[in-house]
DNA sequence: TATTGTTATACTCTATAACTATA
DNA sequence: TATAGTTATAGAGTATAACAATA
């Protein structure tokens, strides 16, 4: 089937697995493709988290992220040993640890997101005004459906 | 930023990139949770264009999935180990190695499709009508975006 | 006793290099 | 000589199980 043809809520669900796969997998891509430093999804994702809250545990970003608090504690290590986190005693539990991104942790967070952000808004300017504010309309559409 | 005040080119393009990614996330997630045979992403892929496209060779499967061959050819190992595919010599070029999808290996493919669509389904079926029409209109247009 | 985090160990996936068979 | 595919081997990432420190 094509996305001109898109009748049912079945058709649309098809259309829209394929143009997010796609789309998702094409903004990825733009991450490794610039010489920054070579991060995995893990670890990537774990230094995101801190960059958004500050002062997390290592068992909160297993569970942030949906992996074992083992692999978490390798993914912690490396972030560390790269200087892109720092630890500190928790405040309260002598058992946990806080963690917090350094400065250049959130530099590279943004440099990141700042280089999927840059393929994509030069792919936006390459449609009509008519298409862009299709995607205006839609994506907040898109975010209520990721969150269900 | 939130999705309802996206005004400029940029703001659209943060907005696009956190909830295709977030979506597509969660997509990808229905395929390990129905007791559905566990199949790597690259092995996924490549059974999946076998269904696309019959016969195709090693090389080209490793081409098209950028991998390098040997990890393809484990790829290939493993699925046919468990009978979803099938090798034939080349026709003309005996170095070469023709694959093929099983029947189980097409119907594994599209139960994976339907588990996936069904959970997207379901998720389109509570939003309001406009707000499928608006998802309607965008699938075209991401469509588009995905293949720049 | 239960919980947090780490260490020990094994498995999976991927890559590069070397090899075999064919063109 | 070059190409298609495989085998050998190593590196990165994740998981389960066992352990230490603290609650």
């Amino acid at each position: 089937m094509t996305t001109s043809q898109i009748r049912s809520d079945a058709d649309l669900a098809i259309a829209l697995r394929i143009a997010v796969g796609r789309l998702a997998r094409r903004i990825r891509a733009e991450r490794a493709a610039k010489g920054l430093p070579e991060l995995s999804d893990t670890q990537f994702a774990a230094l995101a988290a801190l960059v958004r809250h500050t002062a997390m545990t290592p068992g909160e970003l297993a569970e942030n992220e949906k992996v074992q608090p083992p692999s978490m504690t390798r993914a912690i290590a490396v972030l560390e040993e790269r200087g892109l986190l720092t630890r500190a005693p928790h405040p309260r539990d002598k058992r946990q640890v806080a963690l917090t991104a350094t400065a250049a942790g959130r530099s590279l967070v943004e440099q990141v997101r700042r280089l999927r952000e840059a393929w994509l808004a030069r792919r936006l300017r390459e449609l009509s005004a008519q298409e862009r504010s299709v995607l205006r309309a839609a994506a907040p559409v898109l975010d209520k459906l990721s969150q269900s």
